[in-house]
DNA sequence: CTAACATTTTTCCAACTGGTCAAAATTTCT
DNA sequence: AGAAATTTTGACCAGTTGGAAAAATGTTAG
């Protein structure tokens, strides 16, 4: 009789047969899952390197190939969550609630995870920039469905007048690209802010001119209103 | 006696001796350069190849380290070149000129950039990301410079009450980042305009919004203004 | 304690990486 | 044409990378 294989089930495969983590087994990943956030955010998945997330999660390379496998499953995992995270503030985003509120409100939690998330946020745009491939699927699908969604609420208000008409995909984008800005651009943010106190207040500073521009930028005015001609 | 060695002067010795390139050397070159921004804009620095570079300009890698000797040098020369054209816009933006036709020049100008020059802002993109460590010098001094430079005069015409008063800053930041969101994240924002003529017009109708916004939102307001208030 | 399992470490490997070098091919100059 | 310089190629190399295998070390239930 040929000898029993050794049935170690790792817990990669333990997770693939359904079987539940033991507490042990989801520390860990979730110590790998940090690490390789620090890493993949700041070098993008092929500037990343095994040997880079596993130092930084405090353990040898096989051994965290002993949890994850594959690179990319690391990657995927992390993608994965991130999207349902980073979608939350827009979720929201209530029809029954004020307007201009609302609006704010959306803002400052953009702003907010900006401030607290930023490896997020530039996990998110490296995705982005190389093409998305890995989550493509979810941002035609699960992305654009919100975004329908809430365009139609925003076009609602607009017919309410209680906002000012403009294009509500384009409203939503340049919410995204200011806040997100504070996070994926950060460097640069701080660079210009520089001098002394090196942009200490920039978040703040942000979310009231941020306001300002949002608030009297979607005003609905009145039907004359006309945008200042040049000269 | 020994050997003479013989003197075949690669072009990067060339042009490290000040000795003017030839035409081909310089052709080359460019389509060197041309192949590399393709390449980094979308994996970055430590992502992309030689080998990827070689291949997309048509040559084998060592005939390419032949002009450029290191990696680190064809990535140089690019980002060199990138900040200037970058700030060009913004250069152009003068303080004679009405406030308002200016800052939407601005927008324009660089909502053009967007979209005929995709590459180089996602390569600037992820240089930012990774923390713009080849180019932390430039932006601290040349991009601040400007920007101060510039800040200054959107102060100016908001002491002339000819714009509302606003952090100039983050005036540059918002203009900043929701133009180049359009470069950055164009397939999130093709994904979600998607439908059947995916975000065919995204950019004129980007315009149309962003200065609407802008516009809008800038506007110098009498100085009882109130933002709405939430309920 | 011990068998059964889970985890970690050691060793190793094949593919890929940036880069070298000398020879070959080509172009340029006289 | 032919010498001299430039450009291109092919072979090669040392270091890195993702990953496999197996041995060594815990850990836990009986």
């Amino acid at each position: 009789m040929a000898p029993r294989k050794v049935k170690s089930v790792t817990p990669a495969k333990a997770a693939a047969r359904q079987r539940p983590l033991t507490r042990i087994q989801k520390e860990k990943q979730d110590i790998i899952l940090e690490a390789a956030l620090e890493v993949f955010s700041v070098h993008g998945f092929r500037g990343s390197t095994i040997d880079q997330i596993a130092e930084v999660a405090g353990m040898s390379k096989p051994n965290l190939l002993y949890y994850f496998p594959k690179k990319e499953e690391i990657h995927r995992r992390l993608i994965g969550t991130l999207l349902d995270t980073w979608l939350a503030p827009l979720r929201e985003m209530d029809e029954r609630g004020d307007p201009f509120s609302e609006i704010r409100s959306y803002i400052r939690r953009k702003l907010e995870m900006a401030r607290d998330f930023p490896r997020e946020s530039r996990l998110f745009a490296n995705e982005m920039l190389r093409g998305a491939e890995h989550v493509i699927d979810m941002i035609e699908v699960d992305l654009k469905n919100l975004v329908d969604e809430k365009a139609k609420i925003l076009l609602l208000w607009m017919d309410q007048g209680k906002l000012a008409r403009a294009d509500p995909y384009h409203l939503i984008f340049s919410i995204w690209a200011t806040t997100q800005h504070y996070a994926d651009f950060d460097v640069q943010v701080r660079a210009v802010l520089g001098g002394n106190r090196n942009g200490e207040g920039r978040f703040d500073d942000a979310a009231l001119y941020l306001e300002q521009l949002f608030m009297h930028g979607l005003s609905p005015r009145p039907k004359a209103a006309k945008l200042p001609e040049s000269s």
